[in-house]
RNA sequence: GCGGUCAUAGCUUAAUGGUAAAGCUCCUGUCUGUGGCACAGGCGAUGGGAGUUCGAUUCUCCUUGAUCGCC
């Protein structure tokens, strides 16, 4: 366990960062974020700086006033909108490659993605708003970062796409290295920041990235990229840098949180993950309970008058039933996916909490 | 009462004298540093009765129902 202190207030860890890409959790007002006893958030640097644009925030008081969030903040440097708006639409993938795809590396040293274009000293977007090309290097990653204000913020990297071979891997985790560096030289503020081991599911760029990121004056530590999606695979992944990185400083997984995962990832010595699924499942009306995952959109559930979970003490749960909400998903009503997000995150972080007194007691 | 039009999946519509197609719905999955999507698979139909024909959902007649017009 540890603490994590910000200029806003201290997070107590292993901690979910939920994820409010657009300076908001998505159905949720900064007042209910906080009643699902989310600690902190991660903002991202790449869609403020489309929308609305940076300015504008700096302008209300950096994101925290902006959004009205009182509690700590991160923000993803818009590294991974190099892989995911770039190979992973041309690929139709996610970052993570599926079972039995393991030998089927087809990128290779010379790949480029179709829709932008990574230099040694960025990357060109094509903005999916309006088609306007947009640079997002190290320097303009920080920069933006520096207005928008959040407690802790993110080196610029590359994602590399899970189809990646050694070779193509090998020579992105160089631009990282280097983004890193110029990211952390870039920075003027007080702000913290983490830099990012990358390395896929490779030994030694795993280990080769770790040892360079520890030595450079980092203040916590973002791990991204594939780390494998069978059981035990992670774990794997992990055991190999972890126990070299300077255990004073927090680990940040990137983009990682599903619930049968959370215990491996803990225990492999991770502080903190943001992952999108407990907002993002809301949105298509799957509910996380003890039970499992719930499709509150199957016709069943309109006969089931019963909280989500009968052991679940949040206000959805005290206040709502299973057929009122499969009602409200049917319907094309709105509010089914805030009262799915709110269950999620109070369901995700009360299992956390589980997890943190079980350390306490020395149970994992 | 008279005349016309129509009847295909839960809904809306295709097609054909030779094994009936699609969209939505419904069912089962997938989704990890977020484009309120998307994708994969599945169940499911020629209103009822007779006739012509090797074979009718298609052509003919009757019947039932819907709909429009006229009185």
């Amino acid at each position: 366990m540890g603490f994590l202190e910000t200029g806003h207030g201290v997070v107590e860890t292993p901690c979910l960062v939920p994820v409010a890409t657009q300076a908001v959790i998505k159905t949720l007002d900064s007042k209910e974020a906080e009643e699902t006893k989310s600690q902190i958030l991660i903002s991202n640097t790449f869609h403020l700086h489309l929308k609305p644009g940076e300015k504008i925030v700096e302008k209300a008081g950096g994101l925290h006033k902006f959004m009205n969030w009182k509690k700590p903040l991160m923000t993803d440097s818009g590294g991974f909108q190099v892989f995911s708006l770039g190979f992973g639409k041309d690929f139709g993938l996610t970052k993570f490659l599926g079972k039995g795809m393991a030998d089927k590396k087809i990128i290779g040293v010379s790949g480029h993605p179709k829709s932008l274009k990574i230099t040694q000293d960025g990357v060109f977007f094509k903005s999916f708003l309006d088609g306007s090309k947009l640079f997002l290097g190290p320097k303009e990653s920080i920069k933006i970062q520096e207005k928008l204000g959040a407690d802790i913020i993110f080196a610029f990297d590359e994602c590399t796409p899970p189809l990646a071979n050694y070779d193509y891997v090998k020579k992105s985790l160089e631009r990282t290295h280097k983004w890193a560096e110029i990211s952390l030289k870039t920075k003027k503020s007080k702000q913290a920041i983490f830099g990012i081991i990358q390395g896929s599911e490779f030994k030694d760029l795993r280990e080769n990235s770790a040892k360079f990121i520890n030595s450079l004056d980092f203040d916590g530590f973002g791990i991204g990229g594939d780390l494998w999606r069978e059981r035990g695979g992670t774990k794997k992944i992990l055991d190999w840098f972890i126990p070299t990185i300077n255990e004073k400083k927090p680990r940040h997984m990137l983009g990682v949180g599903y619930l049968e995962n959370i215990e491996d990832i803990i225990k492999s010595g991770i502080d903190l993950f943001d992952c999108t699924v407990p907002t993002h499942y809301a949105r298509r009306g799957i509910a996380f309970t003890s039970e499992g995952k719930l499709n509150l959109k199957q016709i069943k559930f309109l006969k089931k008058h019963e909280p989500l979970d009968k052991g679940c003490t949040c206000n959805i749960c005290l206040n709502y039933k299973k057929d009122y909400i499969s009602h409200l998903l049917r319907a094309g009503e709105l509010t089914a996916f805030k009262l799915l997000t709110f269950h999620n995150l109070c369901y995700f972080n009360n299992f956390i909490e589980d997890i943190r007194e079980r350390i306490k007691k020395g149970e994992v």
